[in-house]
RNA sequence: GCGGGAGUUGCCAAGCCUGGUCAAAGGCGCAGGGCUUAGGACCCUGUCUUUUAGGAGUUCGUGGGUUCAAAUCCCACCUCCCGCACCA
């Protein structure tokens, strides 16, 4: 058979089976019964989200994680007797689309090859793309016909998109609530920006993805006469050791006027001062040789050093002059260094060789110098070179978390420079003696406009203030009461919540909602997705028309939402009936809360963590979210997904090629909640495999009534039952691939056993009993495995749909305990038989079994209840079997009973306690069923004495070695 | 640095939360056999060392500890990966 090869080698299919017609078959069905409406009924509600998708691509594997693992819990939920609700909606608003829509206005011939190729959009409409709605509406409506075809089980009579008219005057709302709240605020904000466009700039604004992102640095204003001398530092810190200041000789400054002061800067820190609001004029200009052997004076210490020149300094790095502190920084001491070995031109360079690097910072490892110390250890002999820059990072990294300061800086004498680095900077801030710059940590980056981008310090820009105390504190109990999977992460919210400061909301373009109160703004996409789970409630009457934009106000919302406000009144206001307003706040105040929110773990950080500060804000506590779980991402073939290495695969190409239930099972099977999912070839065939030989096995059996007579009819009932309770359990907490497990894989081993007990005893009556079994398999499969759990379903005779029966409840009654431990018995004698065999490798003819004599048994169940006592003391076990007369023949045999504690004591403790309860096994009842098995494997028959059978055949007096559990084996 | 995760037998990977059924699932690879004109298809068997009686020995990053018992719990150390923002 020919292979389809395609680009992908993943995309290659065998095409063994047809699974679309019959996806489509169930698909059909589902929606004509409308499985996935949920409406506020008497029954308990689910309401289970998913941070919806931003249309600005097809969805692939990792986005299709989330979303199977949410529908899973759904469909479980559902199945479990609850009024499940599981919508979604589109996120349109933010920038990315927005920079994609300009991009096809300039004819961006990358960009539309890729939609051509990559995303294969018909040639129609990307000449529509032009307009960034089409986009997203394009998108929107794939990445839907993607979850369709998936089988998500979701209501999609509340789909709504972000730009939707009523969704924007609903978030207008939030922020007047929360601005009302006092948490909106105003303030300057730092941002990499784009002088040309006039705009913020983003890492995918740039010209190679770079992401603009800057450093703080602390500005020292140094006095120079009437001037001020400015230097650049991260380390404020070292203020205390400064010994002179650098000004590069060759370098042509400029005297400026900023704000009331005149500052002595290179142009280019000039140009970088007017974006951070400070008001620059020019005076004049000062080659950098003037200042030199000038003297300047040190704010706070008062006393004053000389410029001296180097040639390391920038003038486009900081302020292009630099503040010396030889003992801590590398540079500067090499410098220093540097000049007093070639004076030159600067002979008449007063005290210089007086100038003796002053120590300010204890570190363990260094001595009194530790730049010194750097510049032996790396060999290094000038200025220049290029060492200096890994000298001078090791140093700071080692000193700025383990060093101390010295006795002689004041105040901050003792403290480590980490907590002084912050204690100093406001210090001098305070008094006026320091300013703050930005510098772009990677120079230069440039906008894709090709303008190289600046640090701006943005005006009065709206902050959501996530640094405000109370809210924190809100919100950190919130979350240690909060249902939070895997547990780990709770950890991880609790951090990020300490963490968080203001954060713009704003933005001045883009898609989204204008600021209710200032129309020049835009609210910013991560804030305007954090309570819209709340308008799902109300979207399907939004889209059935029932109401309209111009009926909508903010007492609708107050009304619906908060239940404030007369409905009379409101009523009459907004032209909605009574009734109707009545209804809708009675449909959110039956789904809210939102009982399990999903989400990937890189929205930890941010949307989840602002979806609970944001719900604690507006909401009463009776709303606030219940539980929040958390995913990891998806690999292929063990490698990050990405464009370069074009191994992203398209959610819908791998259903067509492999159908969704085998997706959605390589997806969640491969790892649990946290961990990443290696999405791989074998793995996905060897599930199409197992469901296609489970498919096929269901049209076997068919329902009928027996007995469970046979032993092994009543241990794989059992099992079943033991396999319902951990798989519940396992789903419950979300462990997916766990449950999945059990049911797909584990289970079958005892299928297996099962059948081969049924065919060593050449059973014809066990179709009825299978049945049933598989039956329930299937019902544990639906969740996961939809569509072919139906198929499955249906074929084995069953009526109505897998996906709405019940979910299985486990019945402790139904285990029949003595039954799983004579099971184990026979695997146990029949595995040692096996291994006789291959050690000996012999040919066997014959096989007998000796099971152990009853006062073995006796003192064995003694010793049990001992041990399980917590007793293991041999001496004293053999002293209390010795006084009991059921027991005492313990002195033929002394060595049994240290054997006996070892064999209890490698047991687990369930299992010790199952032979506790169980009591006394009739193993050679138990051990006869061993009979058929041995005659089906090596084609020989068997017998079984009893050890203390007195007319046993026993040539080789083997019995005596018989232990309860462990009977002793003759093979010949 | 802070926060999170990981290190398992040739490779990938389960087990760890809840200690014992762990020489440790499963897959790949490898070896032998079957089936076959043939097979990169499928099925069976084996795959730490040792052993002609179900046994013994040495293993789960390193070093300690707790326990009758440690891959699993505790402590210390080493190595690797991810996140640290105004971006969805």
């Amino acid at each position: 058979m020919p292979l389809l090869l395609q680009n992908n080698p993943f995309l290659e299919s065998d095409k063994i089976m047809e699974w679309a017609p019959i996806e489509e078959k169930w698909r059909q069905r589902w929606q004509a019964e409308k499985q996935f409406e949920s409406n506020p009924d008497a029954r308990k509600k689910f309401f289970v989200t998913v941070a919806y998708p931003y249309p600005n691509s097809p969805q692939h594997i990792g986005h299709g994680r989330t979303y199977t693992l949410a529908d899973v819990h759904a469909r479980f939920m559902r199945m479990s007797g609850y009024n499940v609700l599981f919508p979604m909606g589109f996120h349109y608003t933010g920038t990315p689309i927005l920079g994609m829509a300009r991009r096809v206005q300039e004819n961006d011939k990358d960009l539309i090859e890729a939609f051509r190729t990559l995303y294969k959009v018909p040639e129609e409409k990307i000449r529509e793309f032009a307009d960034p709605v089409k986009i997203a509406d394009y998108f929107h409506q794939e990445i839907k016909a993607g979850m369709i075809e998936m089988g998500y089980s979701i209501d999609w009579r509340r789909e709504f998109t972000t730009i939707d008219p009523i969704y924007n005057q609903f978030i207008g709302w939030q922020f007047k609530k929360l601005k009302e709240s006092g948490l909106v605020i105003q303030g300057t904000h730092p941002v990499g920006w784009c002088p040309k466009d006039q705009n913020p700039v983003s890492q995918h604004d740039t010209l190679g993805d770079i992401e603009p992102s800057f450093t703080e640095y602390t500005v020292i204003k140094f006095k120079y006469g009437s001037y001020v001398l400015p230097a650049a530092t991260l380390r404020p810190e070292t203020i205390f050791g400064i010994t002179n200041l650098w000004v590069n000789p060759k370098v042509n400054y400029e005297v400026a006027k900023v704000d009331d002061e005149e500052w002595i800067i290179s142009s280019e820190c000039a140009t970088k001062l007017r974006f951070l609001n400070k008001k620059v004029t020019k005076i004049g200009n000062m080659l950098g040789e003037e200042l030199v052997g000038k003297k300047i004076r040190i704010p706070e210490r008062g006393d004053e050093v000389f410029i001296l020149p180097a040639t390391f300094v920038e003038s486009d790095n900081g302020t292009g002059i630099v503040m010396s502190v030889p003992a801590h920084a590398p540079f500067d001491y090499q410098a220093l260094e540097d000049l007093k070995k070639n004076m030159g031109e600067y002979a008449n360079l007063p005290s210089l060789f007086e100038i003796k690097p002053i120590s300010i910072i204890q570190t363990d490892g260094y001595g009194e110098i530790p730049a010194r110390d750097m510049i032996e250890k790396l060999g290094i002999d000038n200025q220049n070179n290029p060492k200096l820059e890994e000298a001078t990072k090791e140093l700071y990294s080692k000193e700025f978390y383990g060093g101390k300061l010295r006795q002689n800086t004041d105040k901050f004498s003792q403290k480590s420079v980490a907590v002084a680095k912050e204690e100093v900077k406001k210090w001098i801030l305070e008094s006026g003696n320091a300013d703050i710059l930005y510098e772009l940590n990677e120079n230069p980056v440039r906008c894709r406009c090709g303008a190289e981008c600046v640090v701006k310090l943005l005006d009065k820009q709206w902050f959501l203030d996530y640094s405000n105390p109370e809210w924190k504190e809100k919100v950190h109990s919130w979350i240690n009461q909060m249902q939070i999977l895997p547990e780990e992460i709770r950890n991880e919210f609790n951090h990020v919540v300490d963490w968080l400061k203001e954060r713009a909301c704003a933005r001045q373009h883009g898609l989204g909602t204008k600021l209710p109160w200032d129309k020049n703004w835009i609210i910013e996409s991560l804030s305007d997705s954090v309570i819209y789970m709340a308008y799902y409630t109300i979207a399907e009457y939004v889209n059935a028309g029932e109401i309209k934009k111009e009926h909508i106000s903010d007492s609708f919302f107050d009304y619906a939402f908060l239940d404030k406000g007369d409905v009379q009144k409101i009523s009459t206001d907004l032209k909605i009936p009574p009734e109707k307003l009545e209804e809708m706040k009675k449909e959110f105040q039956y789904y809210y809360p939102v009982n399990a929110r999903h989400s990937g773990r890189d929205l930890v950080p941010n949307h989840l963590t602002f979806f609970i500060f944001n719900h604690l804000a507006i909401f009463p506590k009776k709303y606030w979210p219940e539980e929040i779980v958390v995913n990891g991402s998806v690999l292929m073939n063990g490698k990050k997904m990405s464009k370069s290495m074009g191994n992203i695969i398209p959610l819908r190409d791998a259903i067509k090629t492999h159908g969704a239930d085998s997706i959605r099972l390589a997806i969640l099977i491969s790892a649990e909640l946290l961990q990443d999912a290696d999405f791989n070839q074998e793995a996905v065939h060897g599930i199409k495999n197992k469901l296609e030989n489970m498919l096929e096995e269901s049209a076997k059996y068919k329902a009928s009534e027996e007995p469970l007579l046979a032993q092994e009819d009543r241990w794989i009932a059992s099992r079943l039952q033991q396999l319902i309770a951990r798989a519940t359990i396992s789903i419950q907490k979300m462990r997916l691939r766990e449950a999945l497990h059990y049911v797909l894989y584990e289970f079958d081993s005892d299928i297996q056993w099962y059948l081969r007990r049924a065919k060593a005893k050449n059973r014809d009556s066990q179709a009825g009993i299978l049945h049933k079994v598989l039956s329930t398999r299937v019902v544990m499969l639906s969740p996961f495995a939809p569509y072919v759990s139906e198929e499955m379903w249906s074929r084995l005779g069953n009526h109505g749909l897998a996906s709405t029966a019940s979910w299985p409840i486990a019945n402790e009654t139904e285990i029949d305990l003595a039954s799983i431990q004579s099971e184990d018995l026979l695997r146990t004698t029949l595995e040692d038989i096996k291994n006789i065999i291959k050690v000996t490798k012999m040919s066997p003819k014959k096989i007998t079994i000796y099971t152990a004599a009853q006062w073995k048994t006796k003192a064995y169940q003694k010793i049990l209840s001992q041990v399980i006592s917590g007793d293991i003391n041999i001496g004293t076990i053999i002293k209390s079997l010795i006084s009991n007369s059921e027991t005492a023949d313990i002195k033929k045999d002394p060595d049994f009973v240290k054997k006996t504690v070892n064999d209890i004591l490698s047991e687990s403790q369930d299992s010790r306690d199952s032979k506790n309860k169980i009591g006394i096994v009739n193993e050679t009842m138990a051990l006869s069923e061993l009979e058929s098995l041995v005659k089906d494997e090596y084609g020989i028959g068997l017998q079984i004495f009893s050890e203390a059978d007195q007319a046993k055949y026993d040539p080789k007096n083997k019995a005596r070695t018989a232990r309860p559990y462990k009977p002793a084996i003759l093979i010949e």
